[in-house]
DNA sequence: TCAAACCCTCACACAGGTGTGAAGGTCAAA
DNA sequence: TTTGACCTTCACACCTGTGTGAGGGTTTGA
């Protein structure tokens, strides 16, 4: 697959895609021509990037964090620093104190909207 | 409260605290002497406002979703205008989707850690 | 063979959140 | 009265994610 497709296909620009390779949050090999081949599996890659950049994590975690989703493990864990450990620990409590955040005012958005709904109906 | 003691409650620059003023997501009235006092309040709603922040939403989101969120409600029903209606529906839903996303990634790195541990603990 | 639609690299530009420092006013304690 | 710790506004500057366009190569279909 191409950049084009990649691109289209995730709803991202290749001017992106580009720079998350730049990055390091994804690969590409190259044909014999220079364009770079992704394959298919970055699609779904890609989503994820994109959900956590979206959720405020910088690529820079992103990167860190990336080795340890995939199934089966791409990273062994001899292989794992106790700094990395750490800093994935660190970023693991971060990401529960955002999911706590984003929940709580989600709600009261909903609350707030549930009762608008209900004020409309009544008047 | 001054903008000391406020910055200092929240782990939150002085010259943060300004910003956030500029963009309407605080108030503060002034002394006699133009100094910002803050009300005792203002603590939580920095920290919620860091919070938001930090999971992504900017600003000018934040501005539209605080006032709903403040109990007894601070924005009556009559005005808020269907465009905004929406918007806030928008967000809800972007932020159950990052919180999706989130917890998703977080369960993962968690998984990977208690692997880690384990293979540790066996070794 | 030419045009359209791809691809490449490089670079400038922008917005948003944040740091930092200058130039200056206020106030409290020594 | 002076010093130090506050406060003010203003402005420049940084980083990150992202857009855009220039200048140029490749491939495919008319």
């Amino acid at each position: 697959m191409r950049i084009g497709e990649l691109a289209e296909r995730t709803g991202t620009s290749r001017r992106l895609l580009r720079y998350y390779e730049e990055r390091g949050l994804i690969v590409s090999t190259r044909c014999a021509n220079g364009y770079r081949a992704y394959d298919e599996r970055l699609v779904d890659r890609v989503l994820q990037i994109r959900g956590l950049l979206d959720a405020g994590l910088p690529t820079r975690i992103i990167k860190q964090i990336l080795p340890c989703l995939d199934k089966p493990r791409a990273i062994y864990f001899p292989d794992a620093t106790p700094e990395m450990l750490a800093t994935l620990e660190r970023e693991r409590d971060r990401m529960t104190a955002r999911v706590a955040c984003l929940t709580r005012n989600r709600d009261a958005i909903s609350e707030y909207l549930d009762a608008v709904k209900e004020y409309n109906g009544r008047r």
